[in-house]
Formats: structure tokens, sequence, C-alpha cells
RNA sequence: GGCGGCGUAGCCAAGUGGUAAGGCAGAGGUCUGCAAAACCUUUAUUCAUCGGUUCAAUUCCGAUCGCCGCCUCCA
């Protein structure tokens, strides 16, 4: 039995669908006005695995990523630059997918760009206009918080203790707002403004709300399954979006919502602000691979901040490494005919663990012991010649569910060995006949050099590309 | 000021009212010409501290200390 700890309602709750097998899942993706880091790609990779375990569960899942490719500091950066908006961005997006893919992630079946819905939202404020929700005043079309009763039902905002709300932070006097928390749905610009849109309400450009309303509800409908995200925007930004989206339409806007937690680094909150953040390409650079990248990520449950240190990440590295180690070992195993009934129980009883944990609101760390408590279970089987052909497809298959969820195995890869090196390798095992070890070693440090890496086992010689 | 989270072995950490998952690192051993890989064994009488409730608390309650976050652009 799936179950979420939904956001809204405060409460783990049992999951299904709004209608039939079908699931709709926002994830709140980037803004494109710098390179993602590995704190954003942990809530990435993170929506991913919620993506693929809802498959993994039957469900069709419909998954829209949105890109903002609009907002102040965009608009801002890009006038820097001296080029157009569109022409600031594209380089973000582009690295963003290729980080992305590098890192494992399938792609989402829509990732809708804000800039090519203005429309949609043009009409969602016209709605709100038509129903009172919203205003104009001073430049601005404003969101009218004290026509939505239920704002703060996300965030559980207390405003009267607040800062903003006490006076210390916001001068309502400056934006001559109705209200201090009221935020904008719709900034007037100059009519010579070349970063603007042409409304029935006055040209413009949109809030940094707006989009995400247009874009769920044009491509998942005006109430759908999953919303997530990263916690920073749990306020103001989705408590905005149920605000903007119910106020137009009267309906509830997402059922279950999900938000994923920081990554501390040296027990600090890593983010662009505090300018102390990796990118995917920074640790790349240094060697290390997406995969422990992915792995270390997902080491931790989404909900819980999780420490990133280098001690982390190389040990993800061996991780990753053994893992793929066992698979490559349980593949090359030479199987007899037959089932060993130990074997399969000890499968089974890993996807069962596996999938328990895993519906228990995507406890990954658990997940992840299943997985090396079999690989651990295996590996005793191997050693003992206790694998029959029937528990080698058992074990490949359940390494394949794993991983239809998890992505840590990586691509499996055969790649043909060079004539050369294959030469070598039957050239080091001859002169080891003749216990010429140090020709052997020779050979074996020339491998190594080319990334070959030589086991030499009593049923003779593995070699694995490192 | 308002709201919330965290503190478990060297590191990353899971977890539960009934006596501490998993990974990495470390130690010893098997195997090997030596390695590597793999396997076996091993590493917290204890879960920040102090009280309380209970037959029983790391798990519930209270206090204290320490750390972090949101309330303002950030995943």
């Amino acid at each position: 039995m799936l179950k979420f700890y939904n956001n809204l309602s405060d409460q783990t709750e049992e999951f299904t669908p709004l209608s039939g097998n079908e699931v709709k899942l926002y994830i709140c993706g980037p803004t494109v006005w710098n390179f993602a880091h590995i704190g954003n790609f942990r809530t990435f990779i993170f929506g991913d695995v919620l993506q693929r375990y809802l498959k993994f569960k039957g469900y069709d899942v419909t998954h829209v990523m949105n890109l903002t490719d609009v907002d102040d500091r965009i608009i801002k950066e890009a006038k820097n630059a001296g080029v157009p908006i569109n022409e600031f961005t594209a380089p973000f997006i582009e690295a963003y997918w290729q980080d992305a893919d590098a890192l494992g992630n399938e792609r989402p079946t829509l990732a809708p760009r804000a800039t090519h819905h203005v429309t949609e939202m043009i009409e969602i404020i016209e709605k709100l206009l038509a129903n009172n929700h919203a205003y104009e005043s001073e430049g601005s079309i404003y969101y009218r918080i004290s026509a939505f009763p239920e704002y703060g039902k996300l965030s559980k905002i207390n405003f009267a203790g607040n800062k903003t709300g006490g006076g210390g932070r916001v001068d309502t006097d400056k934006y001559d707002k109705e209200n201090a928390q009221d935020f904008a749905l719709w900034k007037f610009v100059d009519a010579d403004e070349p970063t603007g849109w042409d409304a029935p309400f006055g040209r413009g450009r949109p809030g940094w709300h707006i989009e995400c309303s247009a874009m769920a509800m044009k491509y998942l409908g005006e109430t759908f399954d999953i919303h997530a995200g990263g916690i920073d925007l749990q306020f103001p930004h989705h408590e905005n979006e149920i605000a903007q989206s119910e106020g137009a339409t009267g309906k509830l806007f997402a059922k279950t919502w999900l938000h994923g937690e920081f990554l501390k680094i040296d027990d600090v909150t890593m983010s662009k602000s505090k300018g102390n953040f990796f990118t995917f390409r920074d640790l790349h650079k240094q060697g290390y691979s997406a995969l422990a990248i992915r792995y270390l990520l997902l080491s931790v449950p989404y909900r819980h901040q999780l420490n990133f240190t280098f001690e982390g990440l190389q040990g993800a590295e061996s991780t990753v490494k053994r893992l793929q180690d066992f698979r490559r070992r349980v593949n090359e195993y030479q199987a007899e005919n037959g089932l060993n009934g130990e074997v399969e129980r000890v499968v089974l009883e890993a996807l069962q663990e596996f999938e328990t944990a895993m519906d228990d609101d995507l406890n990954t760390s658990v997940a992840l012991a299943a997985i090396h408590n079999l690989v651990k279970e295996i590996n005793v089987a191997l050693a003992n010649d206790a694998l029959q052909a029937d528990d080698k497809n058992l074990v490949l298959a359940a390494i394949a569910k794993f991983d239809s969820v998890l992505g840590i195995f990586g691509k499996e890869t055969e790649e043909m060995l060079d004539a050369e090196i294959e030469n070598l390798i039957a050239e080091r095992q001859e002169v080891r006949r003749n216990r010429n070890f140090a020709r052997s070693d020779e050979i074996r440090d020339l491998l190594a050099e080319k990334g070959i890496i030589l086991e030499d086992t009593k049923d003779g010689v593995r070699w694995k590309r490192k």
C-alpha cells in the first residue's frame, strides 16, 4: 500500500489516483538563470524516482516539469548580458537537460516553458479579476488574499506573528497593496519595454507564481494528483499557486503535496544565495561519477536533510562499483539448469522489502538496505557455487526491477575487447604459467593504464573497465 | 517575534514502547606468486544531557544544551 506524507493534510495517507489508473504529477523544475547545483538535483532525482515508482506500481503517469524561463532575476540577468531572454536562458536549459540525463533522470512527459504559456496565465488573471480575487494598484495586478480564506493552508503560516505581518519587512505604503501578503500576478511595463506581453488589462509581464498554475492546469486539469518540489517552494510559491488556481476555479488544485528537503554541506544549507554549492559539473570534473552522486543523493529519504560530504561521495563511489561488479558477476556466472529454492526465497524477500520500503513514503534508505542484503546473500551463494540457471535469472530480474526505480546500477555495457588487449591478457596468462611474474605485472600495469582492471580468479582472468 | 526540523558508532545514516537496519571507512582471516575482487569474522551495553510516565524508552512527556530551516530570490 503506497503511502505519502501529504504536506497539505499534514498526514501520511494512502495514495489513490483521482481517476482510475492515471496519475497526474507536476514537479516544479529549475529556474534557468544559472546552473542547477546538486542540491537542486536532489529534488529532481527524488521527483524522477517518484514518477518511476508510480510506474513500477502500475500507474499511467503523466509527469509535467516546468522550466521557469522568466522571472525578475532572469530579466535582470538578461539585461545585464545585453541579450534577449531566450538567448540568455538557452544555454542553462541545455545544461539542465545534459546534467539531468547524465544523472539518470528520465525525461518528463512534458517540460513546458513559462514564456510559451503567457496566454494561459493571462486567462487565469482575467478570471481572478472578474471574480474579485485580484485588483489593480500602482502598476501591478495583485492577488487579493482576503478573498481566499484558506490562504496559508499548505505552509501553515500564522501571519499574525510574522515578520512581514508584524510590519518589520514590508512597507505597505510603498506598494500600495490592500494587504502586505498580497502578491503580484502581473506587473505593467512601458509600451516600448521589450520584455513584455500584451494583455487585455495592459502590457506587462507575469508575476512569480502564475506560471505554474497555468501550466499545471493546462496539462493536468484543474485538479490533479500530486504536486512536488523543493521545500523552499512551499512558501510562498506553492501557497500562491493554490490561491491563484483555486481562486480561479473554485476547485481543489492538487490533492497531494510533497516537498524535498535541502542538502547541507558542513551542516549549513547548500544554496545559491550562500554560494556554498557544487554543480554536477564541478563534481564530475573532479572525477566523481554521476552514478555515485545519484546514489548519495538517494541514500537518505527525501524528507530529511542530507549532509553532503566528500567522504560520503567517495563511499557512494565504492558502493556503486560494488553493485556493478555484483551484477557483472551474476551475469558471467556459468549456472547449471535448475532452481535453488533458497535463492528464490531470498530474492522474493528482497523484492518484498524493497517495495514495502518504497511504499512507505519512498524510504530509499531502507530500500537500498534491501538491495544490499540481497547482494550479500547472493554473493555467498556464488562463493558456494549454489546458484543455478533459474536463480541467476531471478536475481538479474530483481536487479532490473530495483533499477527501474532507482537507476543506480548504471547501464549494462558489453564493450568488446580490443584485439590488442585480448592478446595482452593471453600473453600474461602464458608468462604466468612460466612464472615470469615480472612480465606478468608489467602487462597488468600496462592494462591498468588503459583503464582495464584484471582480477585473477580460480576460474581464469576476469577484467573490467575502470 | 511567529512556525517547523534535527542531535544514533570515524563518516553518511535507518528505525521502533520490548532491548540498535544498511553503506563507506577500519581490523583479523580465506583466496592469490603478489595484488585486486569476493567471501567469512569483527567494530554503539548504547541512541546530546537531565528528569518524568511505564513492567519496559533511543522510541512518549517536560526541561536544558547544541545545530539547522522557513517567514525574503534559491530545489
